[in-house]
DNA sequence: GTCTATAACGAGATAGAC
DNA sequence: GTCTATCTCGTTATAGAC
């Protein structure tokens, strides 16, 4: 039982953990296999094995981070939780990944979007989708809750809190400031509670 | 004096011109100058003798950006206009570059921007920050005006403004959807609308 | 100002040994 | 599963002619 190659059970799960970082802080046009294969002390061919090209590996990296993030909204979603702290759960999703200095991967992506395999294009796509699902019921538990008000329709109102979300978090990229990306997600939030 | 090619008065605006399209559909790293030089039938070495290399013709670009925007902020903020009518105008700019099928360019360069040459780096900062200024002078106008009503500070809700319409435009952009954008940039803008 | 030619390098990918 | 070696192509950039 070798220490090192740490976490060697799952080669391939390793690649994706590092190619995930450099997509998420770098783009996917911003790395290369080359980067991924120095980092983990790999050669090139290697990462070749687990994956055959550049399209595939992205593709199931995306696979990976959209099953992942599913899962962490179905588990919040039957949290016996009201509304608002959902979606200040959710929020909080975003900030998790700020902190570990790294952009959304599906809003990094988003931006680079028309440059991408069409394999990836459809997963982004159905990430956003999916998000605004979620949030819709969440925003129908809040009115029937009495917790949340909200203007316009409930898909309308998901779809501006992804927008808001994801916008907070690209400002405050280059900023490199967390309190940017606080700032504005929690006046999101706090937008929503119910008129008096 | 002839037809082609077109506006050849100035090469290197026309290079400028291609290298923006590109860069706002594609991003920094989605575009190479052989593909600007394919588009205006150049050699890329007469891309090299106005720009020595992609680091200046990616500074030269955000430069002339921010200064053409810099320009329609000044020229509307001068306009007879109350708050709310200004804050529509500005969400109109962002509309004007979704029509066009671009992103809006510092929005995409953010995403990149650790692998963006520094130059740049501290260009599209300061766009930013010149927006949330500008937007602060508009909501101070409409505090004094009683045209619109905010709950934090006028920096911050400047912030959060610039936030949710580049965020509305990044959703947007994936699904070459309009009306997406419209709807929450609606209602970011008509949030700020003074409590009765 | 623009060209052709080419250098120098990196990226994505494959072949075949171990 | 991983390696070395190699291939092909694209990208950035320069040299020097016109």
């Amino acid at each position: 039982m070798p220490r090192w190659p740490a976490s060697d059970g799952d080669t391939a799960s390793s690649v994706l953990d590092v190619a995930e970082r450099l997509v998420q802080t770098r783009g996917f046009n911003g790395f290369s296999y080359a980067d991924v294969a120095a980092e983990l002390q790999l050669s090139k061919a290697a990462l070749h094995y687990h994956f055959p090209g550049k399209a595939e590996l992205g593709e199931a990296l995306l696979v990976r981070y959209t099953l992942r993030f599913a899962a962490a909204l179905e588990t919040m979603g039957s949290q016996p939780l009201d509304a608002p702290g959902k979606l200040a759960a959710y929020a909080n999703l975003y900030l998790d990944v700020l902190r570990q200095d790294r952009m959304c991967l599906c809003g990094m992506i988003a931006a680079e979007y028309q440059t991408l395999p069409e394999a990836m294009q459809a997963i982004v796509v159905q990430f956003f989708l999916d998000n605004e699902t979620w949030l819709g019921r969440v925003l129908e538990q809040g009115l029937t809750e009495g917790t949340i008000g909200i203007g316009g329709s409930t898909e309308d109102t998901a779809r501006s809190i992804v927008a808001n979300l994801e916008g907070a978090m690209l400002v405050a990229w280059p900023f490199h400031d967390i309190d940017r990306f606080q700032t504005a997600a929690s006046a999101t939030i706090t937008a929503l509670r119910p008129a008096v």
